[in-house]
DNA sequence: TTGCTAACTTACCTAAGGGTAAGTTAAGTT
DNA sequence: AACTTAACTTACCCTTAGGTAAGTTAGCAA
């Protein structure tokens, strides 16, 4: 038999986010789960009962994680750039690991098939995440470091969506997709680059 | 019994094409398809041996669709902007209508799990995708119509990243949210617009 | 009309999925 | 040492999934 721990339920939430990052959550079972952590199946529902309560609190997990860093990347007194690098590479990238993508965009793909209390808590995490990269980008925008026409809630989404895409796409097409699509949505921000205009 | 018809096989990859933007390709069953169409799982995999069989026809499906609509759009006599357009509402709005996504976002999210002649097939969908935007943009930047600044190529990979994100977003967040974001690329593209310094 | 072929159906098999019930055992509390 | 609690395990259940084998039937061609 295995020792007992205590944080059990962190060690199930943790293989989980990892699986829901490579198969999807529909496409992971308790006994992917029980076997990486040398337990039984029947020990994941002790702690879980239904796989909708391990959804939940993965969303949940994930939102405290997204609460600590996000707080971490605003209190720091760096350039709002510095900051979306930080996001970016810190965050996405790490996080993301190879052939991972991210949790959110995963969960955003199954959301037809998701039990209605995680689609909540999905909108909750996007939205969120959203606001986050939207105060950053008004920072740069008000410290000049930043210059790009439009609405700045819509380059918000769009950088997100970029950034999430990227790891998507990076994952089928390989890593240089990624730098490559980053550079572009930095330029896009407008650093003082040159317009490419035939 | 159900009347036979000889195009059965494009029938079962027409549902399967549905099923695939909403649930994801792990996520349907031959008995989903079958209940459609009402007819029996076993026939099914009379036309289509193995999921596998079904899910590389489906991609050859998408092929020859795009290498159709491609064509129209870039022999049509009108601008980068118009084609661009077509492409974004004739094509992925249409055949991503509510609570669907792009097939091959689809796909690619669950790229892990797929079998390799599947991988192989979404890697060429891509591309060809890829290029026909890039071709586009390429046009648009001949004639003067749009104007930006970085690489060409990686401008079209983050248009593309960003029409199929905003497709995947507006189906968890609302249909606005689609339409914010096309502006915002377009706005990118280059209109002469104000720029948002502070 | 006969006969071949392809589109089916019925009836299975096996594995895997989520989930439950009841028992076992480790560890802290009094 | 006795009691309680919670972390487990064993042993199930039911349903769905992919897949197969063998038979049936519709439709076309000779």
């Amino acid at each position: 038999m295995q020792t007992r721990s205590k944080n059990r339920k962190e060690q199930i939430v943790s293989v989980a986010l990892d699986l829901l990052q490579v198969h999807g959550f529909e496409n992971f079972s308790y006994l992917d789960i029980a076997n990486r952590l040398s337990i039984t199946k029947a020990s994941i529902h002790h702690h879980f009962p239904k796989k909708e309560n391990l959804g939940v609190a993965l969303c949940q997990s994930i939102k405290q994680w997204h609460e600590k860093e996000f707080g971490k990347i605003l209190a720091n007194r760096s350039t709002a750039k510095t900051k979306l690098d930080t996001y970016v590479n810190g965050m996405l990238r790490f996080s993301c690991g190879k052939n991972k993508i991210c949790p959110l965009s995963s969960l955003q793909v199954d959301i037809a098939s998701l039990p209605p209390a995680m689609q909540k808590e999905l909108r909750l995490l996007d939205e969120h995440e959203l606001g986050f990269i939207r105060d950053i980008l008004v920072m740069g925008l008000k410290g000049g470091e930043f210059s790009f026409a439009g609405d700045v809630n819509s380059q918000a989404i769009l950088v997100v969506l970029a950034c999430k895409g990227a790891l998507q796409y990076s994952r089928v097409h390989g890593d240089e997709i990624f730098e490559q699509t980053m550079n572009q949505i930095y330029v896009l921000l407008g650093s003082n680059v040159s317009r490419n205009v035939a």
